[in-house]
DNA sequence: ACCCTCTGTGTAACCGGTTACATGACGCCC
DNA sequence: GGGCGTCATGTAACCGGTTACACAGAGGGT
């Protein structure tokens, strides 16, 4: 038996279509026979309407599209709580996309929301602007979160990456470290390249000596970055890691190596995670769930509107901690 | 100006929509010359299909509703991450919705999925099974994740929490503690009580002494239930938390009281997630993201099919680290 | 009695795809 | 040349809602 559908809804209460609409829509101009004889066949069929069919008369599905890289554990569930937060204040829904794989891959995961959401946030640190300029649906609202910009006319908000890193750059400079390395993500992730340019930029201008070598933003490279650094005898008393992840596998690198943290070597990461706080871990802290509330903020003020206003800027935060000075904020 | 329709690209090439459908679908009884004018004619328009046209008159969305109740970082990512990793993986995209606030919210919540999913997820741990079964539009395939089954015919996944407790009222019998705490969570919550109801028990049976408080999942929470037991003076050596949340937040509140884990107080948690593991709490492993991909391979052999078979149960494991045992696994 | 307004309701077109069925052209075989 | 099968294509109905417009009947004013 299929399911009921609002001419069944009509042809029990023996009212039309329109009038059962109208009902379910709480409109005005229906007497009051008529709104009990409707509630009642609804009851008796267990009537659900059929939102798929809604948005489409409507032009409107009250979804939001959200297309993440892989994120990592906490960055990935803070981001989409805010955006959740904000989304289901306003009665939408999320309708989520993971953009693992091609360039191709991406562009179809981007195309298939035409249709199923009003509006798109997007989150692609590893494509650059014209690709993904071209895989957007045209004429779909959208808001990139930390895109290679190219100036291209998308709203977008960025995270402050430079600013961060020369944060840290002051702080190791203030804590007298020399000899500074720095572990960052993988090249081609705007994010990654953006802290490991600025900071090397900040480290020159203190005249602080930086080594940079690369991982893939999980926590076994920053381990493996430690270990390659202790084998080739690299002499070095201060680590930025590129996030916090492979900050945390930097520190059971090089506790295992009997280093001591932050006598011997001073470490920071990035992002604030929650397991940061609790691993006392000296990091830059980007307020995620904030950023993803901003996003849907701004997305659903340009929906209707023709506003594609500009770019917004998240100013991130130093946060000390003790694997950067022994007893922070005594 | 509005996004073009496949009308508009029949128009364009000179050929009717259904043969436009055919040549965008693949279909192979089309001519080597009409591919090629709608190839053209889509790529002049900038035409994208419109998904939510297509899922009506397909009746199918390729798109799976997942109904989740507030939950705590990590363990939303992970079984978020398990859910999406198979959903990908069959072409299909998750729709969000948080399930916070009332059972009318909820049902609201349920309700207004169908039309817009091919298929429900539903974990509602504080919902009773009437409600719930209740507020499932008739005729979409679901399935619950961790919820008071009552014996409705819905297909199910389940923890075995029960199982869990019991592992570690052994290892603290086999430990040697004789007085022992828990931390449940929220009374209500299908989790909690199981956990709670297991492991009094459990204690019962092996003769220890088991006193039980009460706490809502939150680290905050776990902290002060300790604070509470050391104010009053009560005296204890192991302490199991109802997740490890709460676990985190005990070891807090034990260490600055100066009381040395494991040697005075052995501890430990629920789930596993990721920060257990840096931390060394003991606990038990849920393999989460493993349970949000078996619920969606799963719901997807079940659509289609008349097939709503009945439950499964995820047996979890004990993880034995340094909040119990100096040196683990020496 | 007439006209006008107002209210409640119904009919049918529309949103943008898919597809059953009809059609017309072509080639083949007897 | 007639009958038939095959193939590419077009027409129009359909998916399940919304809503512009038409309309009937009641009530009020003159």
């Amino acid at each position: 038996m299929a399911e009921a559908t609002i001419r069944d809804v009509a042809r029990r209460a023996q009212l039309s279509v329109a009038t059962v609409s109208r009902v379910l829509n709480g409109f005005d101009n229906v007497s009051e026979q008529a709104r009990e004889r409707v509630s009642e066949a609804v009851r008796e069929l267990g009537y659900v309407p059929h939102a798929g069919a809604r948005s489409l008369s409507l032009a409107r599905t009250n979804a939001i599209g959200v297309v993440l890289p892989d994120l990592h554990g906490e960055f990935f569930s803070e981001i989409v709580r805010g955006m959740d937060r904000e989304a289901s204040r306003h009665g939408y829904l999320l309708l989520l996309s993971n953009l693992h794989g091609s360039p191709d891959h991406a562009a179809f995961a981007l195309r298939t929301m035409r249709g199923r959401v009003d509006g798109l946030i997007v989150m692609a640190p590893h494509l650059n602007a014209e690709d993904l300029s071209a895989a957007l649906p045209p004429g779909l609202p959208s808001i990139l979160i930390n895109t290679r910009d190219g100036g291209c006319s998308r709203a977008a908000i960025h995270l402050d990456n430079a600013a961060g890193a020369q944060a840290v750059a002051d702080h190791f400079e203030a804590l007298g470290r020399k000899r500074v390395v720095h572990v960052a993500g993988p090249a081609g992730n705007i994010d990654a390249d953006e802290r490991a340019a600025a900071f090397r930029e900040a480290c020159a201008v203190r005249r602080l000596h930086c080594e940079v070598l690369h991982g893939d933003f999980e926590e076994a490279s920053g381990q493996r970055a430690v270990e390659q650094l202790i084998e080739s005898a690299h002499p070095f008393d201060a680590l930025f890691a590129g996030n916090d992840n492979m900050a945390i596998g930097a520190l059971q690198a090089l506790r295992s190596a009997g280093l001591a943290v932050p006598e011997d070597v001073a470490v920071a990461g990035f992002d604030d995670i929650p397991l940061a706080r609790h691993l006392g871990l000296t990091t830059v802290r980007v307020r995620i769930a904030e950023l993803g509330e901003r996003a849907l903020v701004r997305l659903l003020a340009s929906i209707g509107r023709e506003d594609l206003a500009g770019d917004e800027l998240h100013a991130p935060e130093l946060v000390v901690r003790s694997t950067t000075e022994r007893n922070p904020g005594a």
